[in-house]
DNA sequence: TAAATTAGAACGAACGTTCGTTCTAATTGC
DNA sequence: GCAATTAGAACGAACGTTCGTTCTAATTTA
C-alpha cells in the first residue's frame, strides 16, 4: 500500500469512527456533518469526496459492522460444533462485544436504520439474522431443538439475550453484560431444548 | 363538557392521530410540523397553540400511549391470578393490540425515545415495564417462577414475545402475531417456569 | 537526477432549502 | 365584548451539499 492509500484509509477510519460515536450517541439525526467533521478533525469537503453525502457514510458504517458481525458469527460456527455451543458461544461473544464496543452494539442493533436509510431492509432480514436462524433450524433437524416454527425458534432462543443487550446499552443494567451470561443462557435454551 | 372544550379534544385527537401516523411510518425526523399540519388538516398556530413545540407534541403521543399501556396491565392483573396466566394474558393483549394498532405499538416499542424525548427515561424504565418486573418479581416470591436476578428473569420471559412483535412491525412475519401464541408462550413460559 | 506534469485528496466559504417557531390578524363561542 | 382558539404568512437558524481552489505524492519526461 502506498502513503496515497494509507492515508486514503486513514481519512476514512478517523470518518467512521467519529460518526459512530456521535451517532450512537445522539443519533443519525441529532449529528451534522459539520459535527463529523469537526469530531474527526476531517473537512466537510473531504467527507463528501469519500463518502457521497451523508446517508453514503451512514451506509458504508453499516456495511462494515455488518460483515464484522457475519464473520463473527463464521467464526463461532467453525469453533463449536452443535447448535447448544454454537448459539451459546454466539451470545457470549456478543454480550463481549457489547463491553468493549457498546457504540458499534447499539448501530448495529439499536439504531432504526430505516429512517435514514430507507433502501436498506430491516436489521432482522440481513445476513446475520438469516445465519442465526440457519443455526437453529439445523438444531431442529438435529433433534437438539425442539420442532417449531423457525422464526419462533429463533425469536424464542435469541430475544432474552438480545433484549439483555440493549437493556445494558440503555443502562439499566448494573454489572457487566457477561455476568449474567449463564443465567440468560440456561433460559434461553430451556426455551427451546428438546429434551 | 362545553362545545369549546369538545373542540379542543377533536383538535388534538385530530393532530395526536396525523403525528402518530407520520412519526411512526417515517419517523420523527422525516416528519415536520408543517406535514402534520397538512395530514391532520389544522393548522400550524393552531397545532403550537396545544402542545407547545414539536417536542411537545411527541411528549403528549408518548404520554398517552404509556398509560393506555398501563391502563392495559393493569386490566390483566385483575382479570387474571397467577403470574403464569397475567403473563400470558399480557402477550396476548399486547399481540392483538400489535394487529389493531400497529402505529401506536411501533411508537411505543420501537421509535427511539431517547433522541427526541431527551428528558425521558428509555422505555424499559417506563412504569409498564417496571409493572411487568413486578410481576414477575411476585411469580418468583409465589414459587410459579424459579428463582433469579428478577431483571434476567422478566427479559427472558418477555424477551422473545416482545421481539416477535417487533419483528410482525418489521414485516417479516407472514401470519397475524395471535396464530403463533401458543408456541411463543410455551417457550417463553419454559424459560422460567419453577418445575 | 531534476523538472514538468498529472491525479486525486483535502479544504472551507458559500449556497439554497428546509424546518421549527413566532407573530399578527381573524374567527369563534359564551 | 372578551377570552380562547385558529389561521397561515413570515422569519431566522441550521442543515446538507457544492464548488473553486490548494496541496501532496506519484509519474513521466528529458
Amino acid at each position: 500500500m502506498n502513503q496515497a492509500q494509507a492515508q486514503t484509509t486513514d481519512t476514512r477510519t478517523l470518518v467512521l469512527d467519529a460518526a459512530l460515536t456521535l451517532f450512537s450517541d445522539r443519533g443519525y439525526f441529532n449529528t451534522s456533518v459539520h459535527d463529523i467533521g469537526r469530531a474527526s478533525g476531517i473537512s466537510i469537503g473531504s467527507i463528501y469526496h469519500h463518502f457521497g453525502d451523508k446517508e453514503g457514510l451512514a451506509r458504508a458504517l453499516y456495511a462494515g459492522l455488518t460483515s464484522r458481525m457475519q464473520q463473527l458469527i463464521g467464526e463461532v460456527e467453525h469453533e463449536a460444533t452443535g447448535s447448544h455451543d454454537q448459539a451459546r458461544a454466539l451470545v457470549s461473544r456478543l454480550f463481549v462485544l457489547t463491553e468493549t464496543e457498546p457504540r458499534a452494539m447499539a448501530f448495529m442493533l439499536y439504531a432504526r436504520h430505516r429512517e435514514f436509510l430507507p433502501d436498506e431492509p430491516p436489521v432482522c432480514s440481513s445476513r446475520p439474522f438469516a445465519m442465526m436462524r440457519d443455526m437453529v433450524s439445523r438444531g431442529m433437524a438435529r433433534g437438539e431443538i425442539r420442532r417449531m416454527d423457525a422464526m419462533v425458534a429463533s425469536t424464542c432462543l435469541f430475544g432474552g439475550p438480545l433484549r439483555m443487550i440493549t437493556a445494558r446499552l440503555d443502562g439499566i443494567l448494573e454489572r457487566p453484560l457477561p455476568d449474567y451470561l449463564d443465567e440468560v443462557w440456561a433460559c434461553a435454551w430451556r426455551s427451546v431444548a428438546a429434551h
